[in-house]
DNA sequence: AGGTCTTTATGATAATTATCACAACGTATT
DNA sequence: AATACGTTGTGATAATTATCATAAAGACCT
């Protein structure tokens, strides 16, 4: 399920520049010592929603997904996390227990303190968590923009809307193997997974895109910004 | 447009024990000393998206959305904020311009900080800066979740929404004045305003809600609740 | 290797939502 | 008072999307 990785390897994580720039070298031995690695297999569940929070995590290799779901047990996707991105963006300051889950979709890497040490390096600290909040600031409005971009768009618009998202901003190559399922991609576009499917395929039949199973390339990526733009 | 109401009254500001409760009673009046207080009416436009952010902005009377404009011209609301809220807080902390704007739908009071004074306070104490992240964070997890909420209803169920967020968080009461048109709820649930018109009108058949143009009185609630629940 | 379950795929049909057209009403402006 | 303009309202129709049915391919388990 997990393995810890005891060996700390701080000297060389971007993280430290991003994260830890207002954190004397001696804190961040400190923290250093704390820290935590688990690997995580595709599908491995890393926090559920519901449970309470007493992790801070970060992304260090693999991708993520964020989500949440309905009463009527249905599942929406609400982001995905990149290495050097803070998973620990909702909820961590505001509220005790998990309002999302957050499962990898590709075989991950997380890096792990707890939560009370975050805590009291911010109550100390007023740079760090100045950082911290910017931080923290930028990925949550990430996701608010995001969101808006594919309520505004249909179906076409939403379907090419995440391949770019993923081929430009998760993977940066034309042609990269999907990380999720159509259903998966169903839950973060709110769309149907006959109608993901159906999406690809048109796309596909009109060159746009190859499809080998999972492959995916892009093969026209100035029509499919069209269609991600104007549907 | 506006107007400087010179006269602090920080003392009896329920503000100071949200936002400065670790905050010197010195500190505090050095705050109070150079805080303006904006009186914006119905309509007026207090931010605009891709304008420089220098100050901080939160609510001390009425009620403001938060909108953003697409390339196509069309508006969407992305939350309302309510006295005591902040709104300043997407952006704030992460960009150097506003991406989105800010507009009073009722008279409003708000409360305006120059930015450079937030994050002096906010590198210098530590207390400050998390309490300040604590709220900015509630506040963007509020709006995500309320967005993913709208999401996975279908037209009835997002109007019955609405309906509900302004009767329960908004007003705390059964009977209120809508503060935005038709076509401003539509902007927020991402529906088109003919339909919105035609499920207020629906609901009103039903005799669900009685309307007298911008008044609105929910007569059954635990009906509307149903709908907005299960649609 | 066989069986089960999920994913991908496609078609037909139903439900939902958008678009267009038009009218009444209120509000603001001149 | 007259005009213009935006909002509210309703109906008909078109477009979009969901649902249901069915099947093949792949993954997983034993």
């Amino acid at each position: 399920m997990n393995q810890r990785v005891p060996k700390c390897s701080c000297e060389n994580c971007q993280l430290k520049t991003l994260f830890f720039s207002h954190v004397s070298p001696d804190e961040l031995f400190d923290i250093c010592d704390i820290k935590e690695e688990r690997t995580y297999r595709k599908g491995d569940r890393i926090t559920s929603e519901g449970e309470p929070i007493h992790e801070f995590l970060y992304m260090k290799e693999g991708l993520v997904k964020l989500s949440k779901s309905t009463n009527e047990g249905k599942e929406q996707i609400i982001s995905f996390s990149k290495p050097f991105d803070f998973v620990s963006l909702l909820s961590v300051f505001s509220s005790k227990t998990y309002i999302y889950s957050v499962t990898a979709v590709e075989d991950s890497v997380v890096c792990i303190l707890d939560l009370s040490v975050v805590k009291n390096k911010a109550q100390q600290n007023a740079m760090f968590t100045m950082d911290l909040m910017t931080r923290i600031s930028s990925a949550t409005d990430k996701i608010v923009i995001e969101n808006l971009e594919i309520r505004r768009k249909q179906l076409k618009g939403r379907v090419a809307h995440v391949l770019l998202y993923f081929s430009n901003y998760i993977y940066e190559k034309d042609e990269f193997e999907l990380p999720v399922s159509r259903r998966e991609i169903a839950e973060y576009i709110g769309m149907t997974t006959e109608n993901v499917i159906r999406t690809l395929s048109e796309f596909r039949k009109d060159k746009i895109i190859k499809i080998f199973g999972k492959d995916i390339l892009i093969a026209d990526k100035s029509r499919l910004e069209n269609i991600s733009e104007f549907g």
